[in-house]
DNA sequence: ACGGAGCGGGAAAGCGCTTTCCCGTAAGCT
DNA sequence: AGCTTACGGGAAAGCGCTTTCCCGCTCCGT
């Protein structure tokens, strides 16, 4: 099998240390691999060529130089009977450049960055690239942290999937960073604002929540409640000025304790959403900012409140995360093409960086399903 | 990114210290980057320091070697100022390891998969690892093809999230990559049955799905209908191993027609569902083996047949993802601690690989909820 | 017959780190 | 003093690739 047993591997291999004419050992046992990770080297020995032609005849490249028929024949043979699979490290620092690419999203158990990394990750499968997925879990250090580890490792573009935080020093170091990672060669694709100039897709969180209280208003409904995240997401404000606003233009403007802060998870939203309907005025109608917290909302509204929905309460989530439809009742909310988002931010790193950042606009849309209704009968106003 | 020709024939040598007294050109430009991404040798120029030292400085480790207090100083102060991070694929290059891990799930967007990633995620992040997800769409082929990317990589360990696949020849391939991915050094963590020898947290599917099984038996069932999944996949075919020997002891041997392919997805299994409660004996009981089927088993009950939950049929999910108890009616189902399985896997690779594949065993518990009731009065049998 | 032009292959220079030697100096002993 | 140890620092050898040169061929046109 082996046809170069007698090949004297002169040079290269042993010139640094083995002065001293030896028999290299390794070479007669047949298809036995060798101790550790397979080298190009090893293959090129196994098919009795140069490491220049087996890397060559490997990665075809390389400007328009072509490996003849056969040398390549005999490096791709060698490569399959070792298992040989490149040292991408090491490819990465000779050729200066990876196929990865980074995700920063802020909970991946949260089925909205789910849907959102897994759009991303269907482009990414499909060009070839790898994911570094990283999940802040709220905390903007770690966001920071992760983008500065991502340049590190060279990653060839990085999306920011979470969401920005509204905070001024903190938007100076992430600014400087990507700055840093942009020197680099690196692209930068954020999801929404993130107070930087980037590349950036922009979901219509405004639009969409203006949608959710128009859609309210239309059905009757006078007295709004709001269930929030943290004001100190971007995303949040964004939502929350949009229903603002559309509320004070329909003359209903939004008074503080009409807001609560659900957190963005189930369980706070839960509980916020009990405060909200305490009360002598309380809401018939609830925005609530996401779908995850609709669950929660939801769940307080049946089991803690006995409200009914939609018969005393009408409810609007937004995202429309795939369990939205299966809520009780069907969740009427603000659909964001997640899956889309992520496919979007990765279509930007393909076409790779350009002089002006891009912003892509992802519509928003009413999905009506059936926690929402006419407003029900006005309290006995005299 | 790199600049070639410009570069002088022995630059390493020469530049690296100024023999003769040089004005240092870059150290009067304060915080100014220089083209392309910073090098270690330009922060050491910059400390008047040589590499060895600024790389010592710099990561402490090596040995026992210590630097100078004044010298680590000016190389951090230095490398702050060029906001300097290492060439992670220079360094992996020159360690030969990374501190990277690759996650092979089947879908990110599938809430079971979320789940045991951010285990996983969370357990990284406390241990400064990176986490390259890849997602095989449930294609072993994929699976495959990543594995090998990941050898490549250099990738510390991988964990085999998604469900093995029960194909003689398929097997055989993954557990060549397997070995030959051990065999560089790397260390391999399955999650349910591969088919291969590796650490592996194993989940009770059997046990859970007998749970299922026995807690309908014990409402008084005796007419059991299955959703199932895929039969390749090997968490299928335990699961429903599991359900079928439970019923056989309790006197109830599952035939051919009690069990329809549900095909893991919330569609499929709506369709499945019709099938399945069509005909004269229909079952009473449903065991739906995973909870994104059994929403859309729910949601084919509700709104397709128009059966009551659990009055006419009761159903039993299994995973206990997120969204499970706010299911229309909240679902009984049989929880695997997800998150609990990911934090498992990543606490393995952590200990390192031993010379044994481990186990740990991890246990499913049902959760009842309302979708699960006494059985109806019995059909009018004379 | 002869001087390019092309072509296919190999030698070797890097890529940006880490780490092994090696060395000068300052302590620590006898 | 003389000698051994540490100790802290630098030079340089690699790590496993890619890519630039360079070189020996064969093939052509004239």
């Amino acid at each position: 099998m082996r046809a170069h047993g007698s090949r004297h591997p002169l040079g290269y291999a042993l010139s640094n240390r083995y002065s001293v004419p030896m028999p290299t050992p390794t070479s007669d046992a047949p298809a036995a691999r060798p101790t550790g990770p397979v080298t190009l080297q090893q293959v090129a020995e196994r098919a009795g060529v140069s490491s220049a032609t087996a890397s060559r005849a490997l990665h075809g490249s390389s400007g328009t130089r072509i490996v003849g028929e056969e040398l390549r024949k005999r490096v791709l043979d060698a490569a399959r009977e070792l298992r040989y699979v490149s040292n991408a490290p090491a490819q990465a620092l000779a050729r200066s450049t990876t196929s990865v690419v980074g995700v920063v999203v802020h909970d991946v158990a949260d089925p909205y960055f789910a849907a959102i990394a897994a759009g991303a990750m269907g482009v990414a499968r499909e060009h070839g690239l790898l994911v570094m997925l990283a999940a802040t879990f709220r905390d903007p250090e770690l966001e920071l942290d992760y983008l500065a580890r991502l340049r590190a490792q060279r990653a060839r573009a990085v999306v920011l999937a979470g969401s920005g935080f509204a905070d001024r020093e903190f938007t100076r170091r992430l600014a400087a960073e990507v700055d840093a990672y942009r020197a680099d060669g690196g692209h930068v694709i954020a999801v929404g604002s993130h107070g930087i100039a980037a590349d950036t897709v922009r979901p219509a969180n405004r639009a969409g929540a203006a949608l959710a209280v128009r859609h309210l208003y239309d059905l009757g409904h006078r007295r709004f409640g709001i269930v929030s995240g943290p004001r100190a997401l971007t995303t949040v404000r964004d939502r929350l000025d949009g229903a603002r606003r559309q509320l004070r233009s329909l003359g209903l403007p939004l008074t503080p304790s009409q807001v609560v802060d659900g957190g963005f998870t189930r369980e706070q939203a839960r509980t916020a959403a009990r405060t909200l309907l305490t009360g002598p005025s309380a809401p018939t109608a609830l925005v609530v900012l996401n779908d995850v917290m609709a669950a929660g909302v939801l769940a307080a509204l049946r089991e803690d409140l006995g409200l009914r929905v939609p018969d005393q309460v009408s409810v609007v989530g937004f995202d429309d995360v795939p369990f939205a439809a299966d809520l009780n009742p069907p969740l009427t909310t603000i659909r964001l093409p997640l899956a889309d988002i992520g496919t979007q931010a990765m279509h930007m790193i393909l076409t790779g960086p350009t002089v002006t950042p891009r912003t892509v606009d992802v519509d928003a849309e009413l999905i009506p399903r059936s926690s929402t209704a006419p407003a029900p009968a006005p309290a006995p106003t005299p």
